[in-house]
DNA sequence: CAGCATCCACGTTGATACTG
DNA sequence: CAGTATCAACGTGGATGCTG
């Protein structure tokens, strides 16, 4: 795991080059990942995925304001990213059923780590906002 | 701290209403949350400060590729939320100081968590994409 | 030094209609 | 059922020039 890459920003315990190179966002898996968590609907998508398998329509009906398109394209990042698995039944008419892979699963721990910040500090950043 | 908000996906341990409602993202701090840090700089910039308080220029140079629009953009929003504090000293020139609030700094824990998921499953994910 | 104002390119998301 | 195709709206990010 160690010596093939350079500098990662591990934010508690390891220093980042400085400056920070231009071609920083191609290098770092870091932002990588989180601007695949930052869009709209994926987070919503794997915590679903993480209680149980389930098919297309059931997702879509599952969250309401998703967009079909919406809900195939986040699934074919996941997908993708081989965070997702999907299996087609060649059923009439046909069915797919989504669910999240091992390392998949393994997203779920950092991810209820940042939400349970996210929770515990949610009157706090409300209040800096003065939205509440 | 509880008993005020309804269900809150805390992904490890806690349900999630059925369906999701169509104004989740009005009510989820998670998702809230994951957009700020899910854009292009916040997290590098936090990283940043999160070693010790910068100037603006200082920010600047060390991150290369930033555009002054952006850093200034950025560091508005972080401000906005609490978790950067900034401190203006009326010197000539003017230097303005930019350090992570306690808030700021309890955000460095959850955010190590997924940077450290994304740098383990960095090879991972590259194989799953094909382009490593 | 530390910004703000303006304009523009692009990517993301959404609405709608159609299909194997 | 599980999608794809197309078009439109919007938000994010970048380039450039100017200022207290």
């Amino acid at each position: 795991m160690s010596g093939t890459h350079t500098d990662v920003p591990l934010i508690v315990g390891t220093p980042l080059p400085s400056p920070v190179p231009a071609d920083e966002h191609e290098q770092c898996p870091v932002t990588d990942v989180l601007r695949r968590v930052g869009d709209k609907w994926t987070v919503l998508v794997v915590v679903l995925l993480g209680q149980r398998p389930h098919r297309f329509n059931e997702l879509h009906r599952g969250i309401e304001a998703i967009s079909q398109r919406m809900l195939t394209r986040t699934l074919r990042g996941l997908e993708n990213d081989g965070l997702v698995h999907r299996e087609v039944f060649p059923t009439v008419p046909p069915s797919v059923e989504y669910s999240l892979t091992p390392m998949g699963r393994t997203l779920l721990e950092p991810l209820s780590a940042l939400a349970a910040w996210a929770v515990e500090h949610r009157a706090g950043i409300a209040a800096a906002r003065g939205t509440d």
